[in-house]
RNA sequence: CGGGGCGUAGCGCAGCCUGGUAGCGCACCUGUUUUGGGAACAGGGGGUCGAGUGUUCGAAUCACUCCGCCCCGACCA
């Protein structure tokens, strides 16, 4: 993509609706534009990085779930038999179609899922059955705020497990475990499985997955030693390996300040191995049983030929959230600094200056080539200051650049830099090949 | 919902206290010169001053009402 093409609203200053860096920066960089308190526009380069998100997201899920897509829009029915239509409150956006009819905007979908398990399952030689989408869903926070962290409309990845029985059920939660574990590890996050209280959704098992932040909106108390923890290679249907992982993680202290207990954390951790910090939370994981399975008569005939009611989980991660999340781990004073796992584009090709011919005939021909290699590539061919152009390119934090000048040229290079570390590599003007390897490793 | 703050050009702000018909920087358009870290000069365009009502000869400015947005608390992916 050529820069002087895209529509992309960079900001040379902070907005003053901002006041973390996320939504500042996600505002600067021309990735969103706030419609209502809490509801957004994703533009081109923020919509770029959001699916990116998502695939990473769908890719590991696909090992263990089935996607699907459910609609935003529900019927009140499901939720008034379950008993949540009164219990989820004001949060839930409530209003009426034509015919008096009464919807809602779906704030999470276990009714729905449920419903469609009940009409189409009927053995628990169906089972074990994951399914999960990646959609939208609307909750109407009593108060919206820090951009995309906080949003009443935000993207939500939700999975739903139907087992038929407990051991089974606790099975499934254990691969999402790992999954999260994977997921997070690939967005180069280091996430911290947490107990939680299972809040609105309800059930007895449940674990959040918190990033370390400042901006974070809930403290946690953690033993340190567990951020050194690696992700062992292990399959997904190796259920004692994974069991004994889930064992090893939850078994450090680490709680949000709702589950926090003082002395059992004075206990269990070494004044030395003990931080008290900020988090996001960025998925979550219940186990609840019948829960839903039960007043929305989900049965299942089991193997004895009775009907009981399936056994159930719910799996969230917050699609949209973790766009601010990841910015919030990877910036610097200048911008963000994207993972490649999930930027926008691989390089940014800088012209430093777009009326020279030589500069652009290079410029011109190392985009063609990165073109025709597949690498995602912004190209800034606009004329403009050279100031302007760095600063732009920092500010959106592709992971590398390539700037493309006269001094350059005159010796017979061009430079490969990286956004992160700041290294610059010279690459001589013919061997533009050498661009890949350099980035690839 | 309680507490605090804000609303004036696309963005950031001044003007309001003490009423006299709107200004600055950036951005934008034209031209010239520039060009390795947000350039210089010259010229130009853009505003129902959040909305309504009232006070007044006259309201961005004063009063009242409403709306929106941000921040702190309770809720959550």
């Amino acid at each position: 993509m050529r820069r002087s093409k895209i529509f992309l609203p960079t900001l040379k200053e902070n907005p003053s609706e901002a006041s973390i860096t996320s939504h500042r920066l996600m505002l600067r960089a021309g990735m969103i534009r706030q419609s209502s308190s809490g509801i957004y526009t994703w533009l081109p380069l923020g919509y770029k990085v959001l699916k990116n998100i998502e695939n990473i997201i769908r890719n590991e899920q696909n090992l263990i779930s089935q996607e699907l897509l459910m609609p935003t829009i529900q019927d009140s029915e499901i939720w008034k038999k379950s008993g949540r239509f009164e219990d989820y409150g004001k949060e839930m956006l409530k209003f009426k179609d034509r015919h008096e009819h009464e919807l809602i905007y779906g704030p999470t979908n276990e009714e729905l899922i449920t419903d469609i398990f009940s009409k189409n399952v009927m053995s628990y030689k169906s089972l074990p059955l994951c399914l999960y989408h990646i959609q939208w869903k609307f909750r109407d926070e009593i108060r919206p705020r820090f951009g995309v962290m906080r949003g009443r409309e935000f993207l939500m990845k939700d999975a739903y497990s139907f087992d038929k029985n407990k051991e089974d059920s606790i099975k499934c939660y254990n691969r999402m475990f790992l999954s999260y574990l994977r997921i997070f590890n690939k967005m180069q996050l280091k996430a911290i499985p947490v107990a939680a209280d299972t809040g609105p959704i309800g059930g007895d098992l449940s674990h959040e997955f918190i990033i370390l932040a400042e901006t974070g909106e809930s403290d946690v108390f953690i033993d340190k030693n567990i951020l050194n923890e690696v992700i062992p290679d292990i399959k997904y249907d190796d259920s004692d390996k994974i069991a004994k992982l889930v064992n090893k993680l939850t078994a450090f202290y680490a709680a949000a300040d709702d589950k926090h207990n003082e002395d059992k954390y004075l206990n269990a951790v070494k004044k030395d191995d003990m931080l008290q910090t900020r988090g996001i939370e960025v998925g979550h994981l219940f186990y609840f049983g019948d829960k839903y399975s039960k007043p929305l008569d989900a049965n299942i005939t089991n193997i004895e030929g009775n009907n009981s009611p399936v056994e159930m989980g719910s799996y969230g991660i917050g699609v949209s959230r973790l766009v601010g999340a990841i910015i919030d781990a990877h910036h610097d004073e200048k911008g963000i600094c994207w993972p490649e796992s999930v930027a926008p584009y691989i390089v940014g090709i800088i012209n430093l200056r777009a009326n020279d011919i030589l500069c652009s005939e290079l410029s011109d021909k190392i985009y063609n080539y990165l073109i025709n290699n597949n690498i995602e590539v912004l190209y800034d061919d606009r004329d403009e200051g050279a100031g302007i152009k760095l600063a732009e390119m920092d500010l959106i934090g592709i992971p590398w650049q390539i700037r493309v000048g006269p001094r350059g040229i005159k010796n017979g290079y061009f430079e490969l830099l990286n956004r992160e570390s700041g290294n610059i590599i010279e690459i001589s003007v013919n061997e533009t090949d050498s661009i890949i390897k350099n980035i690839i490793g």
